[in-house]
Formats: C-alpha cells, structure tokens, sequence
DNA sequence: ATGTCC
C-alpha cells in the first residue's frame, strides 16, 4: 500500500463533497473542471469523486472519472456504451514469427471479425457456434426477461453483433512487449444493444425528474437518476450488468476469432496464463470504508491489490499490462488511456494526413482520412499519464503496436 | 459509442 498519494484537491469550497485528482503534469479543460463540480454537487454522490489523469469532458460524467453513488444510480454517467473495455492475451509467439509485411495478416483479421456500424459490422453465420454462447451463456434468457417489462428495448442484432468490433476507438492490435514476445489487444463494448439499453434508460430518468420533488439543483439534466428501492432502479441495474456481461463475451467471443485468423497465418503458437478483460465504463455495487457503494468507473479501470488492468495508449503509441496497488483513495482505480485533448472535429480540422502517416508509420494500419480523429496527436501523452497515477499501478508489460485493426 | 439524422 502506498503512502504517498499524487492526488490533489480539486473542489472549491470546504463544505462540498472533495474531488480527488490524479492530474500531476496533465492537461485538465475548464469545462471539464465544471463538469466534475457538478457532479460533486449531487448530495447522493459520495465520500467523494476521483479523478483519472486521462480526463477529459464526456456526456453526463466526465470521461476518466469515478462516481461512487449513495443509494442513487445515475445512467448518463455509464453512458450508452457499457461495458465497454480491453481484452489482452499474451502468445508463446516472437516477434521472430511475424511476416515481414503485416498487411494480410491485418486483412485476414477484417475478414475473420466484422468491424465498423451497419452493414458489415455484424456476422452473418459465422462457422464458429456464436450463437450457442447466447444461450449456454444465458445472455439470451436474460434479455428476454428485461425485453418483456420494457418493450421498447427491441434488437434483433443481439447474436449478429456477438465477437464484433464496432467503429469509433474501438480497435484490434497486435503488440510486442519488451521481450518480444507478441500479444493480441483488443477494444470493444455491448455494441448496438447496449447503446439501446443506455439511451433507453436515460431517457426514462429524465422523464422522472418530471415527478420529483428535488431538494436540491440539478445542475445537468444529464445527471438524471433512480432512486435504491424505485422500480426503475431495479430493472436498470439488471440491464446495466446485463450489456456489461454482454460486453466480456464480445471480447471474449472476438479475441477467440483473431487467434482463429492468426493460427491460419502464422506458426503454431499457444496463449500464456495472462490474460486480461476489464471493463473501462461500468458500475457495480463495490465496499469501500465499510460502506456499500455504487461505483461508476466512466472511462476508469479496477485497480485492486494485484488486479490486472490494461491502460491502452492511441494508435501507433505504447500501450500497458498494469497490475493495481489497491490504492483506497482512488476506489481502486486507475486511468483506461490517453484520453482525448482533442475533440473529434477537432482532429479532423487540424491534423493532415501526412501527420497521420508519419506518426504511425511503424504501424500496420489504416492511414486514410477516416481514422484522422483517432491519430496520436488527438491524444494526451501516454507517457504523463503514467507519471500520473504510479501510487495506482505498477507497470507489469509495455507494448508497442506492429498491427491495428480499427472499424 | 450507435440500426448515428431526416
């Protein structure tokens, strides 16, 4: 256990619930400073609020934030992508095994799991049995039972979007660490059921505001919540933790596809023991103090005495297997990335292409002008965010990524 | 993030 914390105060006023930040040497947006007051002002938020060094301003809760909550559950701060997070494995194979050219090995991949929105990002029976995992899972049975009490959460993509990657910062890698040996990353959440199940019960949270009778300011009706004890709150946490599981099998379900596409490409290799999947956008009822809590990590990884988490930096950047000092002040947590300095018009206005280029070009990858948004100038420094938060984790592997996949 | 907005 560490005694000398790196977090500083951040809240204004001594009366008010404390913000605790890990902000040493990173860039941290007024709007985003406000966004964080706001939600320290909520008096069902508490013992107080920490805050990651890859923050930045999101939806409701600020991205890199982690939101304990007192009998109250607040569905914008998990947002609509839940249970998004990383999954890693760690293979037998070296850099040695890889082909010189990376290029179809990258297609294969694209090909093996459907990547990017719509049309193309979802399987059409695949020959690798996705859809017994719904069932023998019990995924299937469990949305059947939140689909009949609210029945304006309707998806037919549920089994299709099963081991698929999405769009946006979702991505696959192949990385290297220090010793060479290659590992398989990835980056996905609930998809399209998810962001259902997210808009849906947000949108119902904000209806109730209508019926309630506040004893304080709602600074952000994006702060909209449940109440412990409503009906409302029951089904939400049963769908919430529903699209979270879903969340583990996509990744799941996924890695299992690229190390399918890799076995046809490569030498024969087997997985080592370390293997990590975690959630970066996720609540769950967590002891802390003695108290029962709900956490929402927005953008925040567990970071447990010994746990392991992944703190992925941008494309073409390094990228960390952490291991979690249990730090209490930070409800033991830690950063999920970079985090974005830039917004996503932003990237596109300012950085070219050439930039792109050059900054990944040791990198298998797309460089045309749909990734601009996720190049490495659209991001913090990695680095600073490491330096930020060492009294949260201990750096166990660094990678560096040979091929990135991105929808 | 997303059956992404008609």
């Amino acid at each position: 256990m560490e005694t000398n914390s790196q977090y500083e105060f951040l809240h204004v006023g001594s009366k008010s619930t404390p913000i605790k930040g890990w902000v040493q040497g990173v860039p941290l947006e007024e709007q985003a400073r406000q966004q964080l007051q706001n939600i320290a002002a909520l008096p069902f938020v508490g013992p107080w609020v920490a805050v990651m060094p890859d923050v930045h301003l999101g939806k409701g809760a600020t991205v890199g934030s982690v939101v304990p909550t007192r009998g109250a559950i607040i569905p914008a701060a998990v947002g609509v992508d839940i249970g998004c997070g990383m999954a890693a494995v760690r293979t037998t194979l070296r850099a040695s095994d890889l082909p010189d050219n990376l290029a179809q090995l990258r297609s294969s991949i694209e090909r093996g799991v459907p990547v990017g929105n719509g049309r193309g990002g979802e399987h059409r029976r695949m020959p690798d049995g996705i859809e017994t995992r719904m069932t023998q899972s019990g995924l299937f049975q469990r949305l059947e039972a939140i689909k009949t009490k609210h029945r304006k959460i309707r998806t037919d993509k549920v089994e299709h979007q099963l081991g698929t990657l999405g769009g946006g910062n979702h991505f696959i890698e192949i990385c290297l660490d220090e010793a060479d040996v290659v590992w398989v990353m990835l980056h996905s959440g609930s998809r399209g059921t998810g962001n259902l199940i997210g808009s849906y019960f947000i949108e119902r949270a904000r209806e109730e505001l209508a019926h309630r009778v506040l004893g304080f300011h709602l600074p952000d009706k994006d702060l909209a919540f449940f109440l412990e004890g409503e009906p409302l709150f029951d089904d939400y946490v049963e769908a919430v933790s529903w699209a979270q599981d879903y969340a583990r099998h996509n990744r799941e379900a996924m890695m299992a596809r690229v190390l399918n596409e890799m076995r046809h490409r490569l030498p024969k290799f087997q997985l080592e023991k370390m293997a990590v999947n975690c959630h970066h956008n996720y609540v769950q009822r967590e002891t802390h103090f003695g108290e029962s809590l709900l956490v929402t990590r927005k953008g925040a990884v567990s970071a447990r005495e010994g746990e392991l988490g992944i703190i992925p930096g941008s494309m073409g950047t390094k990228s960390y297997i952490v291991r979690g000092k249990g730090n209490a002040d930070s409800f033991h947590s830690c950063s999920h990335g970079a985090g974005r300095v830039m917004s996503r018009s932003a990237a596109k206005q300012s950085i070219t292409l050439s930039q792109h280029r050059e900054a990944t070009a040791h990198v298998e990858c797309r460089k045309d002008a749909g990734v601009i948004d996720e190049s490495p100038a659209a991001y913090k420094s990695i680095d600073a965010v490491m330096a930020a938060q060492t009294d949260l984790v201990e750096v166990v592997h660094t990678l560096r990524q040979v091929l990135c996949v991105k929808g």
